[in-house]
Order: structure tokens, then C-alpha cells, then sequence
DNA sequence: CATGAATGAGCTTTCATTCAT
DNA sequence: AATGAATGAAAGCTCATTCAT
């Protein structure tokens, strides 16, 4: 079905490379075993050597997304004082706004299978979830403990904020005119407004 | 033969229903179309005298739920006049989120599952889709022309109010201490930070 | 691999048809699906119709087997006295030589495989299979009780009785000169050495 | 990787040890060159340098027996005179019924596995087979020849004497209350009635 | 309207085996 | 004497779909 049969480098990253885009096109349980070796040019039971089920390779590639927009957004939060509730935010935004129109797809494939995760994997993985949450909500909480963001339910604020940089990996469009850089300047005006943060 | 076998009156009906549950469980690829007859307590071979095909079961439900959806809207919009921006938008913010809690089933399938939609069908609905953006991008940039709202990126503030409306369906929880009433409340005001409603 | 793909009637009893032909031909892990159905004259799909899996499939046939045998052994029984425990192996000898030569087959899909039925079915039939043993115990213990059978351990002159009818299903060729009256005679004055009977 | 792994000293004994594991524990067809592997602690690879192939190695482990089976049958006829059949009997089973009780494994193994060596070894291997008959044959005709044995069908005899001793292995329990020297015992009286041999 | 029986293509997974090192 | 990485074939099973009744 797909020609692009090209191997591109050791088995192990080939095989995610192809995964992430077999997984993002079709989806999970749209995806075939055989497309996702096909695309990594390997042969179906290569693949089994690296990875013992379709279910483990799934939670590999989520497992190594989530860390990786982890360590952006401790990097990024690393050197700004908890006291600065406006800078952090601004900071996670810019992480995180980053991290979608950079890595789409990976954003997408989190997004969208995490509940494609069985029990076993699912609970192991489910502590990432919630840090994703917490990370967000901590900085909120405290900025509205310290008066300096004024928005009346901060767990909405929250969750809105979240969705709004979230979904920026649906709609982007890499070859269009906005820049990163253009989406972190806008979203930070509309997260710092649903915050309700002091004016600078 | 299955668990779950509940027959639910008429066929048509009984179709949707059990659709609608696999659907949102498992997704459309890995819903089978057999957990679906056995779940409307029908065989195989009724449900294909109702629906020639699972890419037109699945079809039929997101046109179903996309025009009740619609439907709604439009009559809440019916009697606002088109120049108060900020009564048009409060009142698709209630419709969007009420629709979002009461129909959360319905909302979670047609926001994951637009992607399942194969050629024949996608481009009927892809009409569809597009109003959907359309209903909100129309008030919010009337709203921006005639200065009631003052956020500089309309489009953007579209992308995040949708965003933050329609997330409500993937973490609702019907059981909790939140009503809808309450969620119109705290959406509606978000909505109105978004763009940068001027003070009532 | 085989040319005989002919439809021996309705699915369920072709299937049984040809899974004892390949389950005693290569045994139950050398037996493969595909030949079965192919045997039968089936599509591999349409076997899954009438069985849920090949262990199902393994676990109907020999509990099919040895409720068969059972029929006869009680058949041969039903008229003969308590207390005539001579009469009563032999019945019970000629019972299973008889069945030993005529359902080869079945008697050896039943010995070999028995090891391969998993926990669940196993269980169920670990009954039938402890009810074959008593059979024939308590025709050989009641024996020795009365005096009529003098061997000072009859566990072992059962299980050596058992052992000895039993092993015919694996030499007896069909085609020599042997018949299953020769063989009843020849095996019931073995038997009944094995168990010291007195002299009639 | 594995559960099992317990290496045990050089190559080719370990994996010897470790194929008479598996093959009785799930029969040829259901063990995998892999089990074996690791049980015996070595690589795929280092299987192969021993064995060219699963085949071989059934067919290495069921001569191994077999004629480590005829040694002990060579060694317990070696001083008794060819007139003596009573004797040469009793030291047969003898040494039967202490091998399928030492070496129970072993005896199901090639009880059972017999039938999956394929052409080229099963020719090589048929003799063997036959000689294990012999064996016994030679004895019971010698005897019914010298009129020490009065059992008017010899074959069947014979038959029924070696089930009797074979099915041993099927059943003993190293565990239970009885000893080889027991069950030594308990089959020659078994297998003289059998034969019809005369008083002592 | 509805069913029971069947199918062919496809699925994930496991197998025995090989080969460069 | 041994390994890690790979393969092609085949396994058991499920899928959406069809068709005679």
C-alpha cells in the first residue's frame, strides 16, 4: 500500500520512526503490524525481536513522547522562581507550543491513544498522564494563591488553557505562514487572559 | 451467545445505540460489528438490512449526531440579533457545552472518529464539518469587526474557545459534584476572556 | 498437502471427521487449522462457526470419544449380575477390545491427547478420565472381595488389564488376519490370568 | 528474558537436559527450539552449533535412550543361560520396570515421540524400535518353544507384558509409597501369569 | 425483517532457521 | 564455541461481508 520501504538506520529507531507514522495515520487498531515493519524495512518478525507485542510498541512510543515533553517543560520552568507565577506560565506555554508544532505527530499519537493502552501498560503510564495535568495545575494554583492570576475556577482555567495549546497539534499546518514563534506569542496572550493574569 | 445482549426495541434504533456504545468504547477500527449486532440483541444479518456497511454505520451516527448538534445551535442563536456579539457568543457557548455534557457519547465519537471516514463519505460531512467552525468563526469575527470583542487574533481565539468547549467531553464526569449550569457559567465567562469581551 | 477436501455433509460433523484424521496423523500441535478445515472441506472461517478454538475442538472430540466408550462399557454390563465378577470383566474386556479395534482412531486421539487439553476443559474431563479407571476397579476389586479373582494386588492387575487392552489401538492393522472376536478371546484369557481368576 | 534459565555446564548436556524437559513436559510439536534454549541457559545460536536441527536433536535424545535402554537390558541377560527362559523373563522386567521408574522421562519421551521422527532419521531409529520388541520376543517364543511357558498366543502375550511394564511410566508418582523394587516384584507375577509360566 | 452458515482477506504472533561477526 | 539480529513461512484467530432461505 505504501512504496516508502526505505530502512533508516538500526532496527529499533526504524521501527519507531514507521510506528509513529503508521499509528498517526491510521490510528491504533487501523494500523497493521506488517505496514509499520513494511515502512521500517524490516521484515514482520524483525520486528517482534525488538518489540514483543503491537500493544508494547505502543506504549514505548508514548512512554518516550511524554518524557521528552517532560524534559522540556522542567527545562524551560528550571531557572524561574516559583514565585513568578506570569513567567512560569509563559514559559509552559512556550514549551509546550513548541513541543506541538514540532513534534505533531507525536503529539497526536499521545493524544489520541492513550486509551488504546491495556490495563498492564495503562497504570504504569497513567502516573505521566496525571503529571501532564499537574504540571499545568501547579502553576496556576499557585499563581492564583498569590493573586497574581485572578480567574475565578482554576481548574477550568486549567483545563481550558491545556486544550487551547493542546489542540494547536490538530489544526497546524507546518507549511503555512505562522511560525512557532507566532503561536507562542498568540497563545500566551489568550492563556495569560483565561488565567486572568495582572496586567504586566 | 454475548453478555450484553439487551434488546432495545426497533432495529434502526437498537443499531445506533449499541453503535454509539462500541463506537466510544473501543473506537471504529477496533469496534467489531459483531459486539455491535450482539449488543442490540440483533444478528449479524439485521444489521446489514439497516446499514449496507460499518463505514456507513459509523457515517450515519456522526451526520446524526453533527445535525442535532446543529440543530441545537441554530435554535439558540434563532432570536439574538446578529449585531449583540456577546449574547450570539454566550449563547453557542451554552449550546456547545450543554451538548457536551448531555451528549457526551455522541460528542467524543464525532470529535475522534471524522478521521475514520473514508473518501465517499468524508467529503458529504466534510461540509459539515467545516460549519461547525464556521457558526463559531462567524460570531467571533462579526464580534471583532463591530469592536465588542478585542482579541487580536481571531481565528486563534476561535481555535482556543472550541478547544476548551469541546474538551469538556473527554473529562465530564456525569457522576461529580458539577452541573452543566455550572460549566455555562465558568465556560461562558473563559469564552468571553478569549476574545476580549468588553466589560458588560 | 492432501487432496481430500471433500464435504463429508453438514459443517459440524465434517469438521469432527477431519480433526480426528489430522489429530491422529500429526497429533494436536502438529495438526494445523488450515488442514482441518481444508480436510473437511470448509473454509478456515467456517470451522470457527462451529468452534470457538482448537483446543474447544480437541477437548469435544475426545470428550465425544469417550462418552462413546462409556455407552458400551454400560451397554455390556447393564445385565449381568453383581456378583458374577468373571462375567463382568469379560464383558468389560470385550467392551474395549472391541471398541479398541473398531474406533481406532478415536481410542488413540484420546490416549495421546489428553496431556494437551488446558486447565479449563481439563478439569471437566478429568472426571470422565478418573470414571474409565473405576470402571474397571471396581469390577477387578469386587472380584478380589468375593475370592473369584486371587491376585494379591489388584491396582496393578487393572492398571496391567487397562494397559494391555489399551495397546491395541496402537498395533492393530485393520487389514491383517487378526479379527476383533480373535482378538476378544485371545485378550480375555490374558486378562483373566492377569487377575488370577479361578478356573470357570 | 527467560524464567528458567539455570545454566548447566557445558553445551551439548545442558541442552540435552533441557529438550527432555520440554519435549515431555508439551510434546514435540508444542515445544520451541526457544524453550529449550533457555532452559539449558545458551543463545538460539548456540543450540544450532550442537544440533542442525530440532529433528535432530528429538532423534539424538530418543537413540540416547533407547540404547542406554538396551544396555541394561544386555547387561541383566548377560549370565543367564538362553535355556532358563523364567529367568531371563524376570531379569527383562526387571530391568524394564526399574528403567521406566528411574528414567521416567525418558521412557515417555520415546513412548511418545516416536512417531515425529521424520523420514531420514525414522528409518535409522525404525531398527531400534523393532529390537526393543525382539528383545522381548526372543524370550516368549524361547520359552513357549521349551513348553516353560503355556500361553497359547505368544505375540499377544508379549504385547500385553510389555503395555503392562511400559504404562508404568505413565503413571508412577516418585512421590507415592512405592518402590521400583515393589512394582519389580508386583509385574514379574504379573507378566509370568501373562505368559503361563509354570510353577516355580 | 431476520436468520444461520459460510467466505476470503487480513490480523497479531510464533516458529525453526540462518548468517555476519 | 557463541552471539545478536534478522528472515520467510506458517500458525491460530477475527474481520467485514454475503447469500440462500
Amino acid at each position: 500500500m505504501d512504496g516508502g520501504a526505505i530502512p533508516r538506520g538500526g532496527g529499533r529507531e526504524a521501527i519507531a520512526a514507521a510506528a509513529r507514522e503508521v499509528f498517526h495515520e491510521r490510528g491504533y487498531h487501523g494500523a497493521s503490524i506488517r505496514d509499520i515493519a513494511g515502512r521500517a524495512g524490516l521484515s514482520l518478525s524483525a520486528l517482534y525481536y525488538w518489540h514483543p507485542s503491537k500493544q508494547d510498541l505502543l506504549a514505548a512510543l508514548i512512554e518516550e513522547h511524554t518524557l521528552e515533553y517532560f524534559r522540556r517543560c522542567d527545562e524551560a520552568l528550571a531557572d524561574i522562581p516559583l514565585t513568578d507565577s506570569t513567567a512560569r506560565l509563559a514559559a509552559l506555554v512556550r514549551a509546550t507550543v513548541v513541543y506541538r508544532v514540532e513534534q505533531q505527530v507525536e503529539s497526536n499519537i499521545s493524544a489520541r491513544e492513550w486509551r488504546n493502552l491495556e490495563a498492564g501498560q495503562g497504570e504504569r503510564l497513567e502516573g505521566l498522564r496525571t503529571k501532564a495535568s499537574t504540571i499545568w495545575a501547579d502553576i496556576v494554583d499557585e499563581g492564583v494563591r498569590l493573586g497574581t492570576f485572578r480567574c475565578p475556577h482554576p481548574a477550568d482555567a486549567r483545563r481550558a488553557a491545556q486544550a487551547a495549546c493542546n489542540a494547536i497539534a490538530q489544526w497546524y499546518r507546518p507549511d503555512g505562514t505562522l511560525s512557532a514563534e507566532d503561536l507562542v506569542e498568540r497563545y500566551t496572550l489568550i492563556v495569560m487572559r483565561i488565567v486572568d493574569a495582572e496586567p504586566a
